[in-house]
RNA sequence: GGGCGAUUAGCUCAGCUGGUAGAGCACAUCCCUUACACGGAUGGUGUCGCAGGUUCGAGCCCUGCAUCGCCCACCA
């Protein structure tokens, strides 16, 4: 004899093993040359891949959960399934990471020059990488892991690079001069999707610029940002404000540079705003740059890339950072007599969503994607926006919860041209090469020898591209796009993706956007171009008290940390129980515990199927099955056919917990309880249940195999004697129950209401569950007779154990004397509470019972009486109104009855 | 300034196309009954944010308001 297993399920001595199983058996291997895949019975999901900086946290945890637990229902229900794994470079990120651990050893990348650097950072990112894919084996998630992709492989990076060239010289990429968001601290570009706007307390400081003729006055301006105005090179008013017109064309002097700068009137300027009028600083505001683009503004650009005062701001302020700078410009302000006051002005600013540093708007040289215009090469063709706002208009890419549908489309009917170009060096290095002679300039898929004009050398363009660029592709270049692959033609385009809201523009968008512009190059299942059918997203993950956890707030909860104490499975099930369409997830560590418990539960009713059924012996192939087997298995049934239904509708939660209701009320709480008597006596009876109890196991592992797969398939492995599947759980058939029959279920109700009856009596009248009871059951009429009789008589010894009584009979009348009374619908529960009965109490509670009854059936009577509520509702609500009534009625009755019986 | 979401039991949340309010946790009482105390039995608690409206009937539909949160936005 072994040890018995623990009462506590450990997940730490089972998970591991079949984490390893299931890479070792390549369970999550998808085949594009299957029959399921030829049938096109295909199921596919990208994961969003994630940065290889990165750790994993909680928001990848749910992520990955609701990901692994479709694949896993997909292909065990026989779809040819492709979860493809992979992660990105995130090349902002992960160079900033790469750069802090150099400056820890007072280098910089400008140290190491640009080759060594890539080098330094292709190390960490496959140290990183390799901790980021644990994390999400740990998970027990299910991808293909042949398959993982890293957006920096030569093939994505093939694939990026034949894009960028098409673009180019279909028109839709272009460089240009204009504003862009410049982070001083990354030192690069980065594009309009990724300033985060944050609140700031802010000033706005009212500024006198003085008349250049040396004329009495002069005009007052507002501004939030002083130290801009050593490039201002206008002052505008609107048109029809009449404090201002007189003014327009005269000329004012700067303070503190003595630059002439005109007063222009323009359009955009708001009169009730400040002082109504507009100090023009077209280098270092977006709108001043298109008031000065209008008015023929100089733009000096007085801040540098660096963030400090360049050489174009007066020589006072020439290397000052901007915000030091703002001090000093303020300070000689109000020394020269110029400042008029400052007023609080809480106001946004756009900050670099990587590093928060305040966005710089800059005039700069990039490259841009031509978003709302049609390229001037293709005017025939649809805007690149257009053909994503196709997409899903005409319902081919579908927004789960619907709503996110208005946001998609606002965000591309409102959208500027992307700036793509970044100032990194980690990243795909933009294909652009110009001759060092002729200055001839082209894109190329492949390095070009020499300049085509003039065979003079030729040089690559120094930047790379925007990360997203490349993570815009994933659906085809994953897939071996532009090669035209087997894996194309089956997988794509994808099932489902899904996301956290926070990514719909920087990466949903754009992906159908190049699905429109390069899936027709390829044979795809029905010919369709849109990268997945659906888009779940799915809630933000936040903490107990409802902000977003973040690593400066340190309110972060590890999944890992959470794994080694509660177990993968226990995280997993709780993430699904509380994932509901689309809403955040208030975490508190203590919820894993319900997906602990629930884990242990399962491991202890497996415990008990086990002790008593010996798995290797053939059991009596004539067993006959009793009510509650035939009970249990239609409940099994019917939980199953709502799993499937919730799950493939994306109803996570309601998948949870029908299943934790099943094995939690029905399985454990009644079916073991049930079955128990009938083990003890064995032979044929006792092989009906024993059936019955490892058959429902083998349901449960099933149906709870894509939520919690570590312990199922554990759980699999013990049954493996009994349903002879050599497979793996996670490769066997989901399987279709069908055993169904209403008339135990009614049974069992019988049988149940009646233990819940006694149990109730016992409990209010205080009887100790140590003290036997005598029960008594009457059914109400004839026809109850016969169904509660039956199910009570043939559940005899089920009943007097589940309620300790001593005695069970089903009468028709002859209550004993001194009794606990109670209705169940068919009729009324006695114990015998001779000799220790305290009439009082008993007297009180069927008062108390009569009065609830007596409500309701004043309730239903006013309905009733009510003209227009029997006329114009629903036949069969009036009906069912009625049917109320009647019962309540009867009810009243037999409960003045047992009064009586009582001596009330 | 707009848009969206939330407001239901002490807490966190379900509640499908309108027809007598549910779960988990917490709580109270009693139980270490031979699967499980990470357990069992029993038990409560809700004017479903506020004010109107539609309807025979509203947590669910409509209007307005309030509070909280998220996102978008060029009022310096």
């Amino acid at each position: 004899m072994s040890a018995e297993p623990s009462t506590r399920y450990d997940p730490k001595a089972t998970e591991p093993k079949w984490i390893d199983a299931w890479v070792r058996e390549k369970v999550g291997h998808a085949d594009p040359g299957s029959e399921a895949a030829r049938a096109g019975r295909v199921f596919t999901i990208f994961i969003p891949p994630p940065n290889v900086t990165g750790v994993l946290h909680m928001g990848h945890a749910l992520n990955g959960t609701l990901q692994d637990v479709l694949t896993r229902l997909h292909r065990m229900r026989g779809f040819e399934t492709l979860w493809l794994p992979g992660t990105d470079h995130a090349g902002i990120a992960t160079q900033n990471v790469v750069e802090r651990l150099l400056a820890k050893e007072r280098k910089s990348r400008h140290d190491l020059g640009r080759e060594a650097f890539v080098a330094e950072v292709w190390k960490w990112k496959d140290e990183y990488e390799a901790r980021i894919l644990g994390q999400m084996r740990r998970l027990g998630t299910s991808p293909d892991w042949d398959r993982l992709r890293f957006t920096m492989d030569a093939g994505l990076t093939a694939a990026v690079r034949h894009v960028f060239v098409d673009l180019f010289h279909r028109g839709y990429i272009y460089r240009g001069l204009r504003l862009v968001n410049w982070c001083t601290r990354c030192g690069t570009a980065i594009s309009d999707d990724e300033v985060t706007h944050e609140d700031v307390e802010g000033r706005l400081y009212w500024i006198t610029y003085p008349w250049a003729d040396g004329s009495e006055g002069g005009m007052t301006v507002a501004t939030t940002r002083p130290e801009t105005m050593l490039g201002d090179t206008g002052v505008a008013v609107n048109p029809d404000d009449e404090r201002y017109t007189a003014f327009v064309g005269r000329k004012l002097l700067l303070p503190l540079v003595g630059r002439e700068i005109p007063v222009v009137a323009d359009a955009y300027v708001d009169k009730s705003f400040g002082a109504g009028a507009l100090k023009v600083t077209p280098a270092h505001d977006q709108n001043d740059w298109e008031i000065g683009v209008r008015h023929k503004l100089a733009a000096p650009c007085v801040i540098a890339k660096d963030g400090t005062m360049s050489d174009e701001a007066p020589a006072a302020y020439r290397g000052l950072d901007r915000f030091e700078a703002r001090k000093r410009v303020v300070a000689d302000l109000e020394a020269a007599g110029h400042l008029v006051k400052i007023d609080p002005n809480p106001h946004s600013v756009g900050t670099c969503d990587r590093c928060h540093t305040i966005i710089e708007p800059l005039p700069s040289e990039q490259w841009f994607v031509r978003m709302r215009e049609r390229s001037p090469k293709e005017p025939d063709r649809p805007s690149l926006a257009d053909l994503a706002i196709a997409a899903t208009r005409e319902g081919r890419v579908r927004l789960v919860p619907e709503r996110w549908t208005s946001f998609y489309m606002h965000w591309l009917e409102n959208v500027r041209d992307w700036c793509i170009s970044r100032q990194l060096w980690w990243g795909h290095r933009i294909p652009v090469f110009t001759c060092t002679k002729c200055g001839h300039a082209d894109a190329y898929e492949k390095d070009p020898a020499a300049c085509p004009e003039c065979s003079s050398p030729m040089e690559q363009d120094t930047d790379v591209l925007d990360t997203w660029f490349s993570s815009d592709l994933w659906p085809l270049s994953t897939l071996g796009w532009p090669e035209q692959t087997d894996e194309l033609r089956v997988f794509y385009p994808s099932s489902v993706l899904m996301t956290d809201r926070g990514i719909i523009s920087l990466w949903v968008v754009r992906m159908v956007i190049m699905g429109e512009l390069y899936a027709p190059t390829v044979e795809t299942r029905g010919a369709r171009t849109e990268p997945f059918r659906d888009v779940y997203i799915h809630g933000t993950i936040l903490d107990k008290t409802g902000r977003k956890m973040s690593k400066s707030l340190g309110n972060g909860i590890d999944p890992l940390e959470m794994i080694d104490r509660y177990g993968a499975d226990a995280v997993r099930f709780t993430l699904v129980w509380m994932t509901t369409e689309g809403q955040d997830l208030k975490l508190d560590e203590t919820r894993f515990e319900m997906g602990r418990n629930f884990m242990n539960k399962i491991h202890n009713a497996t415990r008990f199927a086990l002790g008593v059924v010996d798995l290797g012996k053939r059991l009596d192939p004539d067993a006959v099955l009793a009510v509650e087997d035939r009970w249990i298995r239609t409940e099994l049934t019917r939980t199953q056919r709502v799993v499937t239904a919730a799950l493939t509708d994306y109803k996570f939660s309601a998948a949870a917990q029908v299943i934790y209701a099943f094995v939690w009320d029905n399985f454990c709480d009644w079916y073991l309880e049930l079955v128990k008597p009938r083990l003890q006596v064995g032979g044929a009876a006792a092989d009906g249940a024993k059936k019955t109890l490892v058959d429902v196991l083998v349901g449960i592992c099933r149906m709870l195999h894509p939520i919690a797969p570590h312990i199922t398939e554990e759980l699999w492995e013990q049954l493996r004697p009994w349903h002879g599947v050599a497979t793996l759980l996670a490769k066997s058939d989901w399987g279709e129950e069908t055993f169904d029959d209403d008339d135990a279920c009614t049974a069992i109700a019988a049988v149940r209401e009646t233990v819940e009856a006694v149990r109730k009596l016992r409990a209010e009248s205080r009887v100790p569950e140590k003290e036997k009871v005598d029960v008594l059951v009457v059914p109400k009429t004839e026809s109850a007779w016969a169904r509660l009789a039956d199910a009570v008589r043939s559940q005899a010894p089920q009943i007097l154990r589940l309620c300790q009584a001593s005695s069970l009979r089903v009468e028709r009348s002859a209550p004993p004397k001194e009794n606990a009374s109670g209705l169940i619908s068919l009729g009324d529960v006695f114990i015998d509470l001779a000799g220790k009965i305290d009439l009082v109490a008993e007297r009180a509670r069927l008062v108390k019972e009569t009065e609830k009854t007596g409500q309701a059936i004043a309730a239903a009577r006013a309905k009733l009486a009510n003209e227009s509520f029997t006329s114009r509702a629903k036949p069969e609500v009036v009906a069912q109104e009625r049917a109320r009534l009647a019962e309540s009625e009867e009810q009243a009755v037999r409960l003045s009855r047992l009064l009586e019986a009582l001596g009330g």
